[in-house]
DNA sequence: CCTACCGATCGGTAGG
DNA sequence: CCTACCGATCGGTAGG
């Protein structure tokens, strides 16, 4: 007989993890607390800590949960056929779909960086560097083959493209202010953003 | 004569605001006590709030100081000669070396975007909103004359073209994780971020 | 999963 | 510009 865990513990775990990472998303690590966490999912605190030992337990648990999606993302896509400009606009299709889905998840690396920038660099070295690593030398090799502009900075468009898709989402709620309030929904924004990206990246 | 005021108060204001902006950029608002900013100027905390008379007017003004600064690049900058294309460089160059000037601008501004989307959107309505339409106007203009690119999106240029110049900054350490750790100076993400732009903009 | 409680720190005030 | 102090809340623990 396999261990039982209590059948109620697991959808609570779940539970504790998605206000978290809405909590989190919303106010920040020290704008949230333990305590509210706590109220959302109709628990005390001290039965909140026992499903996540400390509170820096559960941001990375929350971090944990949303860098194993995006990881399901890019290997699925980079092995994708078609040639190089159909890689990339797939890749940012399912990038910028990823983000879409869940806006808390733009918000949440956009407030990791800010807060922890150095944490979440090794974390990100260890998960995604290999494959901006391999999307930068897809790029250089696409300028020696005449594919992509010879003016482009391989490392310096990987970064700007990253932030593109991050700020997109995120901040879509304050873009709003800048223009005249209605329009700009996410999906002229994804179009936009993908335009600009391959104007700029290709022959 | 005029009221004298104590000629220490003066750079001690400045002082507060200095140590706060940092501190904010750094930390955000939640993660940043008027304790912790008291003892980096050398005060007592009750000192502290007869200078700022709440911790969020102390946040009120580091945010005026950062807005004026900027509102005072753009109407230069604008009224510059030349034709849209040389303006647009212009824009962008000003721009990003007002945020290169000084990383804790455009962490702060990313920050309170992420903190407080409805506040900020109001501040950018009232300052910046005016700019914007009027970047807005000639993009419709130049696709009418032909020099704008017929596929681009005015709106979300602009927006994307904004999240492109913060995010070169305010995330220029993490994305040093993200790829080979050295090199991406800032003057590269700044050239890099011009020539996307540009790219993308015009036929 | 709970009650009860810990020391530390929070923003802010009284009063001088 | 200070000392002294306020009630509230923080993350976390003891113990069951």
């Amino acid at each position: 007989m396999k261990p039982q865990p209590n059948p109620e513990s697991v959808p609570m775990r779940a539970r504790i993890l998605a206000a978290a990472t809405q909590m989190l998303a919303e106010n920040g690590y020290e704008g949230t607390s333990l305590q509210r966490i706590a109220d959302k999912v109709g628990l005390r605190k001290p039965s909140l800590l026992h499903h996540f030992p400390s509170k820096d337990a559960l941001r990375q648990a929350v971090l944990d949960t949303i860098f194993s999606g995006w990881a399901q993302v890019l290997p699925r896509v980079l092995k994708s056929k078609g040639d190089g400009q159909d890689r990339f606009t797939l890749t940012m299709r399912e990038t910028m779909n990823f983000f879409a889905e869940d806006k808390d998840r733009a918000r949440l690396i956009l407030r990791e960086i800010l807060d922890n920038p150095d944490g979440l660099s090794k974390r990100l070295g260890a998960t995604l560097a290999p494959w901006m690593q391999r999307f930068t030398a897809s790029l250089v090799k696409g300028k020696d083959a005449g594919t992509v502009r010879q003016e482009l900075d391989p490392e310096a468009f990987v970064a700007h493209t990253a932030a593109l898709a991050l700020g997109a989402f995120a901040l879509a709620d304050a873009a709003r202010g800048l223009l005249g309030d209605d329009q700009l929904d996410p999906n002229r924004l994804q179009e936009e953003c993908l335009r600009m990206t391959r104007a700029a990246l290709f022959n």
